[in-house]
DNA sequence: AGGTATGTTAAGGTTAGCCATAAAATTCAA
DNA sequence: TTGAATTTTATGGCTAACCTTAACATACCT
């Protein structure tokens, strides 16, 4: 049992960082000397914390490669940016704060907000979609693209998707891509066969063959209803 | 950069802890072992926060008698519940939130809260005059010392004055307060130099000579005549 | 004067957290 | 395969706070 509640100040922004990293890029794993020079502290420094994280369940630490976000880091992250982004909007739209201290305080306030407290700001405000950065303010339901998530070698045969992430190395990730298996782009599980493949449709009448090893690392969020 | 804003959770905890105290009962000095008992400690910790308080002035410390909040330290408490009351109304009456909940929340928020946040704050809530509590919400009218404390370095020579406040870190506080220069402490101008220095009289015959970069940071009040 | 209460000082222990150097081990990549 | 980059471990330092015990010092009051 992660214990969420109680990340430093320092731990928020690494989860932050890599976070908004990520999202600047794809989904690349993040090297470790990228984020020291983000934070300005030394590779050896981000190794420690990034162990931490990954002690307790946030990243995923491919060495070598990189670090990535698991589900519950995004998730945490993005309530983070979540509450930072609400507390921006209420700051300078109710109490016509300047956009600037505003983002201070509200990185301030970001540590003592529950996900409550947020959602009742949240409805305050009238559900703000986007903060005066013009950046997302992610919705309390688990970000689409993160908790859902699931393997795509989990997926049933008929069901529709679209993928999230992929969780491999670049040239596989390309390779992918080409076919059409990249975050964002949505498909279908046609067939499932005996050889341990399975047949995907990309889009209308492109379909794509891969291995089961594969599909476990692509990550996707399945179509309800 | 007023030592003010700087208080650690457990400063403003005893102020406010000495400021309540002294308002159930009339204005007697608060005796030491009474506060011990507030807040769970020994004296001896007491002693060490009133003495650490009093050398940025916001106590008076009487040895045997008891502590009472000096001006700047009734200030200073009064803003802090000030501003966890209005926190406390805005998470009640905006937001819907359980009392007990929302003192809890406004007990942290009050440590990133600005005068200017909290005058924005009381604005949005029609500046309300109680709390939930039914205790008051005094003003944000701050009086007296800030309005007529003026750094040293900007006394004329032979001016009378008592020293209202050290900015300054720990060590030169007390390297200071050992020369007679300390809260509540009176002192003249004698002389300043071409060296960027000025001499000061602290007590009849007690001279003592300091930089004009520390005299900028030991806030005074002038006698007039 | 003498006991009790209170104050003071010195020294140390704790917590929580971060960052760093150095050196050894591993992996990468040409 | 070999040099460069990266990782890892072990160690240490540092800040910022707070609280405590122990021992000594002082004041208060009867």
């Amino acid at each position: 049992m992660p214990n969420h509640n109680t990340l430093s100040e320092s731990e928020e922004m690494y989860l932050v960082t890599i976070r908004q990293i990520c999202e600047d890029c794809t989904d690349r794993p993040i090297p470790i000397p990228e984020i020291a020079q983000e934070l300005e502290v030394k590779p050896v420094s981000v190794n420690q914390m990034v162990k931490k994280l990954a002690e307790e369940g946030l990243v995923k630490y491919l060495p070598y490669k990189g670090v990535e976000l698991t589900p519950e880091g995004r998730k945490i992250s993005t309530r983070i940016l979540r509450h930072r982004r609400l507390w921006e909007v209420f700051l300078v739209k109710s109490l016509k704060m300047d956009l600037e201290e505003a983002d201070e305080l509200a990185c301030q306030f970001e540590h003592s907000t529950t996900s409550d407290l947020a959602n009742r700001l949240a409805n305050f405000l009238d559900n703000p979609s986007v903060c005066f950065h013009g950046l997302p303010i992610y919705s309390s339901e688990e970000p689409v693209d993160t908790v859902s998530g699931i393997a795509l070698s989990h997926v049933n045969v008929g069901q529709p998707f679209h993928t999230v992430r992929v969780d491999a190395e670049e040239d596989l990730r390309i390779f992918l891509a080409d076919q059409g298996v990249s975050p964002g782009n949505p498909g279908s599980v046609l067939a499932e066969n005996a050889f341990g493949t399975i047949i995907l449709e990309t889009a209308p009448g492109n379909r794509v063959t891969i291995t089961k090893d594969i599909a476990e690392r692509v990550i996707v969020e399945e179509h309800h209803a």
